[in-house]
DNA sequence: CTGAAAGCGCTAACAC
DNA sequence: GTGTTAGCGCTTTCAG
C-alpha cells in the first residue's frame, strides 16, 4: 500500500506512455473507443504512477463534484450524530463525498456564510440536518432562495415545493400516550422538550390530542417544559408532581429525561410501573438498562439519513440528465413502540418485552 | 439573504467593472496595489452581481484547498461524534472546511481507497479520527507511506515520527483505581473495554499496576472484558460476581458500562457504594441521574478535536510558508475525576459531590 | 497601478 | 482509434 497516489498529473501518464492526454483521459473514463492495446499500456504506465485523477480538476470543468453538503448541529448528542451516520454511509454507498458544516447553535440566524462556502466548493446538493427550531428556518421563504441545488431538509414541518424527512413525531405521540390509556393509567402527564422545537411541539400536540380522544382531559398543568436533558427534567418532574398531584403516569418526549423522572420517582418511592408509568422516546442504547427498563419510541435514524441522500441524488441526476424534474416532497417515517417494564402495569395480554 | 450567489464568473464582474480579470482577482485577495476608485467600483459591482469566487478554481492553481480530510468510525456512539463535534467548530474557526469520510468498521484493513478520496480532493491534512483497534494500525509502518501532507492521529498509542493526539487512559485508570483505594476498598474489580482496543488496555493496564503498587492482587479473575455496550457489561458483571466474590468495589472501562453495573448489583442487593463502590470513564452527561449519580473520569473530548486540528494547522503552514518543518509529536491530555456517590464510601474528608 | 499571457489538471468537441 | 484545440474559474508571472 502507497499513498504517494495523486501526485502524478494526467500529462505525464500520457508522455510515460506515448499517448495524448486525451487517451488517458478515456482510459481512466471507461470509454469504449481505446484500442485494447493501447489501454493495457496506459493502464499499466498509471498502476506504475500510482496515478489518481484529481477529483478537483474534473469538478470544475464537469461541473459536477458529487459532493454533498451537510449541515448540522449539536453534534455532541445523540439524535444528530446517529443521523449524521446513516448519512455518511449512505452517501459513501451512492459514490458520493461529504463537506460537513456544523452550526454553533440550533437557531443560529446567519446561515448565509455557510451556503457560500459549500457553493464556492460547488456541492451538487446539501442536506439541512438542523431541526427546526425557533424562526431558523425563516430564510427558507426570504427572497428568491433559488439555490440551482437541490436541498433536502431533515426534521423539519412539511412545506410546499421543499422537500422534507422526518420522523412522525406526532405519531410516536400518539403510540406513546394509547399505549398509556391501553394500560389503563388515567392521569398521564407530558414531560415536553424544549418548545420551541417543531419536534416537541408535534409529540406534545398528540399526547393532547391522544388524551382528548380518549375523553381525558389534556391540561396546562399536566405539561412541564424540559430541554431534552436529564438535568433539566430532573426540576421537571419536580414541578409536574407539584401541579398534578394524581399523576399516575408521564410520556416523557426523550430518554434523556426519563432517566432523570425514573431517578426522581424512585426517590420518592413511587413504583414504577405500579404507580407511575413511563414512555421515553428514541430508545437510546441505555433505556434498556434503566431500573426498570424503559418503554419508548423509537425512531429509525438510519433511514431518515438514507431516505434524504437518495432523495437528494434522485434530485441532482434528474435535473442533469434532463430527466422529467423530480418534485419536492415531504417524507414523514413511522416510529414504532419498544415495550419494556417502565410501563407495564397489566401483566395480562399483550405484554411484549424487549431487553436489547 | 440571496443564494443565487457563487454563479456569476470572476470574468463576468470584469467585465462588468471594465477592468481585467487580475485586477478583480486582486480586489478579492486583497491585495494593496489597486487605485482606491477601481477598488471600489469592482466591489459594487461584486455585490450587485453576487459574486463569490469558487473555491475549487482556486485549490487547483493555488495548490491548496483549506481542506482538511477526517476520518472517523461509530460515530452514532458519544465519543466519535464529541471528538467530531469539537473537529467542526475548531475547524471552522480556523477557516478550514472538512471533508468527512466514515470506515463501515473501527478494524477496517482497507484504508487505501479514503485516502485516494481525500487525496484527489487535494485536502491539506488528514485527521484520523478512528481509535487503534486489532490491527487497523499496520499500515502506519508498511512501505513509503510518504503522503505530502501531514496527518494527525487520535486515540493511539504514541509513535516515532508520527502526529498523535490522546486523552491518557492510563492516567485516568490510575486516578479512578487510586480513588477507590483512598475510599478504603479492598477488593476492586474491573470490567475493561474490549481488549483489542487500545484505550481498554490503557485503563486496564493502570487498574493492574495501581493495584500492586498499593500492595494489593490484581488476578485474572478480578477482570473481565466487556465491549463498551451496557449490554455486555451486564453480562460482565455476573461473571465478575461469580469469579470474585469477594468483590466491593469496581472500575468500569465506560459510563455505559456502568449502567448496567449499578442495575444488576441493585436488583442483586448491594448498596452502592457501602456494599459496592462503582467508577466510570466518560462522565457521559446521564452519568450524574444514575441510581446513584456515578463518580466517573472525565475525558476532555472538546480539547482533543481542538488541539487535532491546531497541529495539522501547524505542520500544513509551517510546509507552505517554508518555515522549519514542524515535528512530529505525541500529545497527551489528562482526564480528571468526577466524584459523585457511587464510590463515596468514607463520607467524611474529601467529599465533593458534582450533581451536573 | 493595471493588463496580457500562461497554466493548475482535466474533459468536450471536433478533427484526422 | 487517436490527437488537437479550447476552456472550466481562477492566480501567477511579467510587461508596461
Amino acid at each position: 500500500m502507497n499513498f504517494r497516489s495523486g501526485r502524478a498529473t494526467i500529462k505525464e501518464v500520457a508522455s510515460a506512455a506515448g499517448v495524448s492526454t486525451q487517451t488517458v483521459s478515456r482510459v481512466i473514463n471507461e470509454r469504449p473507443d481505446v484500442s485494447p492495446d493501447t489501454r493495457k499500456r496506459v493502464q499499466g504506465v498509471i498502476k506504475e504512477l500510482e496515478y489518481r485523477p484529481s477529483a478537483l480538476a474534473r469538478s470544475l470543468i464537469r461541473q459536477r463534484s458529487y459532493t454533498l453538503g451537510v449541515v448540522t448541529a449539536g453534534l455532541r448528542h445523540i439524535g444528530p450524530s446517529r443521523t449524521l451516520n446513516s448519512i455518511t454511509s449512505a452517501a459513501e454507498e451512492a459514490g458520493y463525498s461529504l463537506l460537513l458544516k456544523e452550526l454553533p447553535r440550533y437557531d443560529a440566524e446567519d446561515v448565509a456564510p455557510i451556503f457560500q462556502a459549500l457553493l464556492s466548493r460547488h456541492v451538487d446538493g446539501i442536506i439541512w440536518a438542523v431541526p427546526q427550531v425557533g424562526e431558523n428556518r425563516n430564510w427558507v421563504n426570504q427572497q428568491s432562495l433559488d439555490l440551482k441545488i437541490p436541498i433536502v431538509y431533515l426534521a423539519m414541518e412539511p412545506k410546499e415545493d421543499i422537500s422534507t424527512v422526518s420522523v412522525d413525531n406526532y405519531l410516536g405521540g400518539r403510540i406513546a400516550t394509547s399505549h398509556l390509556l391501553e394500560q389503563e393509567y388515567q392521569h398521564i402527564g407530558h414531560i415536553s422538550g424544549p418548545l420551541d422545537w417543531w419536534e416537541a411541539r408535534e409529540r406534545m400536540a398528540s399526547w393532547k390530542d391522544a388524551l382528548k380522544e380518549a375523553g381525558f382531559e389534556a391540561r396546562d398543568e399536566h405539561c412541564v417544559e424540559g430541554n431534552w436533558s436529564s438535568a433539566s427534567a430532573f426540576q421537571a418532574v419536580e414541578k409536574l408532581f407539584e401541579q398534578y398531584p394524581d399523576v399516575d403516569s408521564i410520556f416523557v418526549a426523550n430518554d434523556q429525561m426519563a432517566l432523570a423522572v425514573i431517578q426522581v420517582a424512585s426517590q420518592k418511592g413511587f413504583r414504577i410501573p405500579e404507580d407511575l408509568g413511563i414512555v421515553g422516546f428514541d430508545n437510546i442504547p441505555e433505556s434498556a438498562f434503566f431500573s426498570p427498563p424503559l418503554t419508548t419510541i423509537q425512531q429509525d435514524q438510519y433511514t431518515v439519513g438514507k431516505v434524504a441522500v437518495e432523495e437528494t441524488i434522485k434530485m441532482i441526476e434528474s435535473g442533469w440528465d434532463g430527466l422529467a424534474p423530480v418534485e419536492p416532497r415531504s417524507i414523514k417515517l413511522a416510529p414504532t413502540l419498544v415495550v419494556r417494564q417502565s410501563s407495564l402495569r397489566l401483566k395480562n395480554g399483550k405484554k411484549e418485552v424487549d431487553l436489547a
